[in-house]
DNA sequence: TAAAACGATGTTAGCGCTAACATTACAGCG
DNA sequence: CGCTGTAATGTTAGCGCTAACATCGTTTTA
């Protein structure tokens, strides 16, 4: 027999103060609350002042949970990053974050440890969350996760490197910026230069870089040595590659780092070594993070405008979001829309 | 003249698949697809692939929202630092992410800028997402957002310090280790040494390590000169301190740096500057960042664990979690529990 | 062998909020 | 003076999911 007619099911107390606890305490109802909260230029000025008060008074937190389901939007950006260990991908994340939260949205942060399975997990849970856009870092995404985000409504921003993306981009061309290190390299006089990596089947933007190094000393009648690393960017990865490159070469002239960890790693090494940077051997690098800069020689470097590419990044998500809001059901193209940053070279001592 | 027995209001259809196209695909009722997909355990075998096969083929992706809502819980970890531009605490954030994201709990990052205000506007945010556990850096909060914490029913755990927290607690004693320093430097014969800290009004550790600095060389008869830069810590700005402390105290024999950054920084300049480190100035740093064991001389500096603090905390809030979800109800006494991580100098040859 | 326990699944009623539509009051206007 | 417009607020019905309780067949236990 049910026990219908009897006292309702009780729920685990969450007694929480609610909106509607808020309306009766303000003497309304519960949708001009929320609309004294959403959107305040739709309610009078003195009932809206009731409502703040009486908000105050008990101490109303608003659910956002219930909030996002009735709307079906939250207001999180999700954000993918292959590493927290790398300071690119922080300065990247800072700057979407400021232009972010600037607006009122919260990043949600997921790290795939440079795996598109993970990848593809963490997007699954963030278009669970009903996210108002997703930033990832990259071009490459397994078929599942294509999938999803191809068929996804939301803007897509994929940023750190250009090419043909599912919706936004934001990012610079390594290849390009390889070819651009490698004539550096050339003009300076170099001759026998070795590239040195680390997990290029992973950070696969340091196997375009490479590519297009190789394609210029190539066209120069040069080898193209390559030495790769275990394990990723650090300065003691970086004091190996050195190592390695002139156990390898030892005829070699110039080391070409896939990064400024490495870089300033074997920089830092050859003077423990006792070699004269460039006389004995010239180092590059990628990235221009600040250590690079204060190293005695200054390491000649790629700087990647990567501040500036989380904030680009964000605002033409933001540009997007508003215009979507704007006209809600036009369904028009959205053209793909891509954005060169651009990088700088930067010449140091160390070349 | 209301419209009723009409046809429903159309809502936005969101064309979502849902929990219930895939209960009909599947053949049971809905409550057996949410226990299959979140309590395995509790749903017969045979029942349970039918159920995956059908999220599989129909691409369902669960709401999260619409979950968080109906359990008043989600999986989040709201994790609030007061800087992004710091590497310290980067490397907590990235020990955190690392244990929470193993337990399927999601971040959600706040960053403060080091305002307080801004953090009551965080925890706010934070507790309407219904957030499994707080995690922030610091013991200091203002009063609405110690209002709010204290009364709310989830574990709060406040990382970097160490003291009276609200609730768990994982840190070091930062004036301890100010004193541990400033007794190195006595040791080795240093009599002028100045104290250069950045923003120590907003960076209030740094100030405590300052404190506790202070304590040692009072105690020793001696006078404590600070300078105190105008922007955080960086590269830069350590130069600038260095270029102030000898202006400000030309006999200065040692520079204690609140951090590794302007002691970096500091180091490089010397070297630029013709200085010799330590014979003409001694540097020390504070936090055992990489790059300082890797210039030369190698920058003497207190090592703070700082990724063990961040997989220690979450280690604690993981356990507390679990413990509650075990006995539900229990409203017994969840002592504030304290964790030092302690710090290890580390001397290099800077001083 | 009846009673209690258990395992698997179903039914019902919300979680707290907001979209969509409804209502009311009053202004502007020919 | 009826018409249309608009500003302010209210009513209703979900959003998609899960907690609490119900049901039923199969074991286990006293």
């Amino acid at each position: 027999m049910s026990n219908r007619n009897e006292l309702p099911r009780q729920r685990r107390g969450s007694e929480q103060i609610t909106l509607k606890q808020v309306a009766e305490a303000a003497g309304v109802s519960a949708i001009t609350v929320s609309r004294a909260l959403n959107t305040p230029e739709r309610v009078n000025d003195t009932t809206r002042e009731r409502i703040l008060d009486a908000v105050e008074r008990l101490g109303y937190v608003p659910n956002l949970v219930a909030g996002s389901l009735a709307s079906s939007r939250s207001r999180f950006i999700a954000v993918i990053v292959p590493s927290l260990a790398n300071a690119v991908f922080i300065e990247v994340i800072h700057g979407l974050q400021e232009a972010f939260e600037a607006r009122g949205y919260q990043i949600l942060l997921g790290n795939t440890d440079y795996d598109l399975q993970r990848e593809y997990q963490l997007v699954r849970t963030f278009l669970g969350w009903s996210c108002s856009a997703l930033v990832t870092a990259g071009l490459r995404h397994n078929e599942a996760c294509l999938g999803l985000l191809r068929q996804w409504d939301k803007p897509v921003m994929e940023v750190m490197e250009l090419g043909e993306g599912l919706d936004l981009n934001v990012g610079l061309d390594h290849q390009h910026a390889g070819r651009h290190m490698a004539t550096h390299l050339l003009e300076r006089g170099y001759r026998s230069i070795v590239y040195v990596g680390a997990c290029m089947d992973r950070d696969y933007r340091a196997a375009m870089r490479f590519a297009g190094h190789r394609e210029v000393l190539e066209a120069a009648g040069l080898p193209t040595p390559l030495v790769e690393l275990a394990r990723l960017g650090s300065l003691e990865a970086g004091a190996e590659g050195l190592d390695r490159a002139l156990a390898e070469r030892p005829e070699a002239d110039a080391v070409h780092f896939a990064n400024d960890d490495l870089a300033v790693g074997a920089l830092l090494h050859a003077q423990r070594r006792g070699l004269r940077v460039p006389q004995d051997i010239a180092i590059a690098g990628f990235n221009g993070l600040p250590l690079g800069q204060h190293v005695t020689p200054r390491l000649t470097t790629i700087l990647s405008p990567r501040a500036t590419m989380g904030r680009v990044a964000a605002k033409q998500v933001l540009k997007r979001l508003d215009h979507d809001s704007d006209n809600a059901l036009d369904n028009t193209l959205k053209p793909p829309c891509q954005h060169d940053v651009g990088f700088t070279l930067s010449v140091g001592e160390s070349t």
